[in-house]
DNA sequence: GTCGACTCGGGTAATTCGGGTC
DNA sequence: AATGTCCGAATTACCCGAGTCG
């Protein structure tokens, strides 16, 4: 409920992302194949779960065959989060993509929020992973392997995202150089393209002064970093200092990270924390309530 | 935004492709030859996946390339390699996912080998990259980026392989620690699969000892190893010297990447050195004959 | 209330379907 | 047995003036 983005999406969106026409979605709409609400002055509009719903019904694309998501009480045994977590962490330390991909899917179905699946199903997994390495109870081929299957699986999620229309905001962010810890960076890209934004994903091991060109370049309005590990946090601080005053003042950078200490953070201005990316979904939101384009000053 | 290459194709590019009728197409995937969805309005449409499987199974080749008849794109004229090429770099420095997508599929379309792929088309493209760097025509972060765009195409493209059977020989490998490189041992894992091996890629930065553990646990017939980086050659050699010692002698270990310098090579034992992927999937059809079964039930 | 961008509905052209035949 | 060609019916894509969204 809180950061769960009731989307709405428009026929052209929808035709976009299944490559087809605009008639023919309404068309189907029409049939009454994908589900949809209208507006007071007659436009489609279909929630995601429709169209989530409408993918799974036609596999055009893979999605597992997860019970019926209708509104009629699901058959689906009910497993516990619990349950799939671990589920889902006896996968990827075995290495197994497709049941690594039929936890998270069954997940996202519940939740319908990348923001609450990276907090409450990625990031705690590999939590449980860090712990099970110190205790020598898996290998470290197990961890990187693992990070590449989650890798894999969330590209998979990505492109069952529909395209995000050219006019909205774009986000972008990457790990900084020395870190090249690429799955929360994933995952942001995955929130803030849920809450409306375009996002580009720079990728890891970034210098900060590069990182400066490209939003000379593109522009954005938002900026995440996702911080590790950090070979010198002094020198961090200091580049991240001159980094902060060759990008635009009123450009929204958000930290995060577990190398960002209690002891880093008050050296480092910026304009949010978050410790999870519910925080960076609620930022997102907050930013762009609208679709419509450019300058929300104080909204 | 032009496209010409989609993730469904119809009967007719498919056709076009092949150079048959759109009949035969209709039959074979009528018969389960081809894989096929359907549209709503019961239209076939094949997927990328579909008709790569197909090309797979039958040793059919590709008349005209794909995307020269595509119906909302405008038409693609005749395009040479080079030309091919060129838009795969530009593509990847301005991070344009779906061109890079559309070109990596019609080169494989055409050459139907990831050897070739990754040596004439991948590597040729990061090594154009890096010399763009040298002078300064492009960022860092239009490199990274690239490197995520691609990592990405090839993941996709992992998916559209199809499923080697249980009884094929296993073979793993990844790049040593330090190296954070990821797309060779990627290519790589593509590579040996392309020839009918199962193939396990424990991903990059991996100290040899972990790797001697899923060795050991895993028992492959054969390990690669891409060594793009090495922060202390000096060590690498000690280290290798151990891990050699301790995994089975019979063991096929090929080694490849730019970092194993001539000065380099003959302080290290292995099996086999490439140069380039083609070599690597000689080792492998040497070691394993065929390329692909060809198993269509219904003959 | 203005305005640009978008969507609606409906009509038309282009493809594809299935089946039958060569 | 396998492929290529032809057909009416159905589906999809493209187009455009009027109305809606933000």
């Amino acid at each position: 409920m809180e950061t769960s983005v009731e989307e709405h999406l428009t026929t052209r969106q929808v035709a976009e992302a299944l490559s087809v026409s605009e008639s023919s979605v309404k068309r189907w709409c029409n049939q009454g194949v994908i589900p949809t609400v209208r507006t007071v002055g007659g436009h489609r509009r279909i929630p995601l779960s429709g169209f989530m719903h409408f993918l799974n019904q036609t596999n055009r694309q893979i999605v597992v065959p997860l019970g019926s998501s209708t509104r009629h009480g699901h058959s689906v045994s009910e497993r516990s989060l619990e349950d799939l977590k671990r589920r889902f962490t006896d996968a990827l330390v075995a290495g197994d993509e497709r049941a690594c991909r039929e936890a998270v899917v069954e997940f996202y179905a519940r939740t319908e929020s990348f923001a609450l699946l990276a907090d409450e199903f990625i990031a705690e997994t590999f939590h449980q992973l860090g712990d099970q390495w110190d205790c020598g109870d898996i290998e470290v081929y197990q961890e990187r392997r693992g990070c590449e299957v989650c890798s894999r699986v969330l590209h998979e999620f990505r492109r069952l995202l529909p395209e995000v229309p050219d006019n909205a905001p774009l986000a972008m962010g990457g790990t900084p150089e020395g870190d090249y810890y690429s799955i929360p960076t994933q995952l942001a890209e995955l929130v803030v393209r849920e809450c409306s934004w375009r996002a580009m994903n720079l990728g890891s091991n970034l210098p900060l002064s590069t990182i400066a060109a490209a939003v000379a370049e593109h522009q954005p309005r938002m900026l995440w970093l996702s911080v590790s590990h950090l070979k010198d946090p002094v020198d961090f601080v200091e580049q991240y200092r001159a980094f902060r005053a060759t990008i635009p003042q009123d450009l929204t950078v958000v930290l995060g990270g577990r190398a960002l200490t209690d002891r880093l953070r008050p050296k480092l201005k910026y304009t949010g924390h978050c410790d999870n990316m519910q925080q960076l979904a609620s930022f997102a939101t907050a930013m762009h309530g609208r679709r419509h384009s450019i300058d929300v000053s104080n909204n």
